[in-house]
DNA sequence: GGCCATCTCGTACGGTGTACGGCAGTCGTA
DNA sequence: TACGACTGCCGTACACCGTACGAGATGGCC
């Protein structure tokens, strides 16, 4: 589905008219679905998501959801800035580089709770209340040092692309590794096997246990393209 | 498929023992089907690939594709690993910025070039050989400056996670954008008209032109990590 | 010739998204 | 009170998917 000849934006929800809200008694609707939807992609994952669990889980037949909401796409672009939403807004009192911070980093939170979300990142453009709220919350932060629009627009831009990408490759990697942090010994010891020689650099991160610390090597990530912003916006750092 | 009870990477088609070659003949080969799956993903997407599909582009029946290939998940992991490929060495003869800018660059238009790339970007742990030789670069020019093993890594963690949240994104907006750059315009004044009042900031960004320049864009966003990393290096930034 | 490994394929199963039309209930109007 | 129109729910059906299973074809080696 998530393709075929749909136009990725000029088909998404948030760009069609709402179906008129009714007056009588409801048992269903579009924001049960999507709530049922988050819950069900937070226990059982994205490819565990079908029309008709959808429908179970919700008492109801599979196609009594098509009334309130058009397609399955449409489901998850709702259950992707339904968690958008989870970002409170910034703290626009303390330093402009710790409200950054923070917004950042509950960003990234929120695909820890819901490691489903980098797989939906690359299929729709984020332009949900939601998605567009949190963009507006990271420009407010930039525009207050009193950087012009532009330059608060690709630092915007910069920092959020970061923060999805690291975000992105960690959940990916943390969903085979042990509570604890460490990856599995077995498979590990496998790839240093295969790629010893010809990529040693690569092999000898395995035993600079320094790099399983996934926070620092995310503040360390966010620290560096703070400091880069830094040189541009000449406010002092911290 | 992509998930299921499936373990993302204890399967993965890395990890796995490839089938003995044939001494006799061919017609049909785990590299010939993934050619054709990158030629089918470049001309329709993810979503059109099918193993059906698939099979009848190679002039044959589906189920013969499963005796050189696992699943059809272990296609995709094949063709995300092959595209990887096309980064070329990193030319350590210049400086590490320049270098790595390179690199980066060259990552950057893969996406370009395989715009189905951010779709299997969160799906699988990226292990394939050409995956780990691109990170192999990266860390060849950091470790060329001086920098620690671990503060190399760090860094490459940082730069990777830029370029390929920069890229995600600039590829999910250039799919309903002209060939020129410009959104269209009819959904943006949709999305202008809904959002004015509460998200003021984000709807300015439609009228500012030079925020439609992805390479000026992204120029921007590597020049701030750079800098950032620089901050640490002590190396002369350009 | 006989055997075995390699490779191809036909059939079939259980799942998917969703088009289409039917049906029950409620509401506005006469 | 009668009657359409509309809202909301759902049963059936279709095309398509990934792939398990086992049969058959082909070739090299003893």
């Amino acid at each position: 589905m998530a393709d075929k000849t749909r136009d990725p934006v000029l088909d998404s929800v948030w760009l069609a008219e709402r179906r008129p809200a009714s007056a009588g008694h409801v048992a269903l609707s579009r924001e049960a679905i999507v709530r049922a939807a988050v819950e069900e992609l937070d226990a059982h994952g994205l490819a565990a998501l079908s029309m008709r669990k959808l429908a179970t889980r919700l008492g109801v037949a599979p196609m009594s959801l098509y009334w309130h909401v058009p397609t399955k796409d449409a489901v998850l672009e709702l259950a992707l800035d339904e968690v958008l939403g989870e970002v409170g807004p910034p703290d626009l009192d303390r330093a402009w580089t710790d409200a950054l911070r923070g917004l950042m980093s509950h960003f990234r939170q929120l695909f820890h709770r819901h490691t489903w979300l980098p797989h939906l990142q690359g299929l729709y453009p984020n332009i949900g209340p939601n998605a567009v709220g949190l963009a507006e919350s990271v420009l407010a932060v930039l525009v207050g040092t009193g950087l012009s629009q532009v330059e608060s627009s690709r630092a915007a831009s910069t920092l959020m692309s970061f923060v999805t990408g690291f975000a992105s490759s960690e959940v990916r990697w943390a969903e085979q590794s042990s509570p604890a942090g460490q990856p599995d010994p077995a498979w590990i010891a496998v790839l240093v096997e295969r790629y010893r020689e010809r990529f040693p650099l690569f092999t000898s991160q395995f035993v600079l246990t320094e790099l399983w610390e996934a926070d620092a090597q995310f503040d360390h990530g966010l620290d560096c393209v703070l400091a880069g912003l830094e040189t541009r916006t000449g406010q002092p750092h911290r």
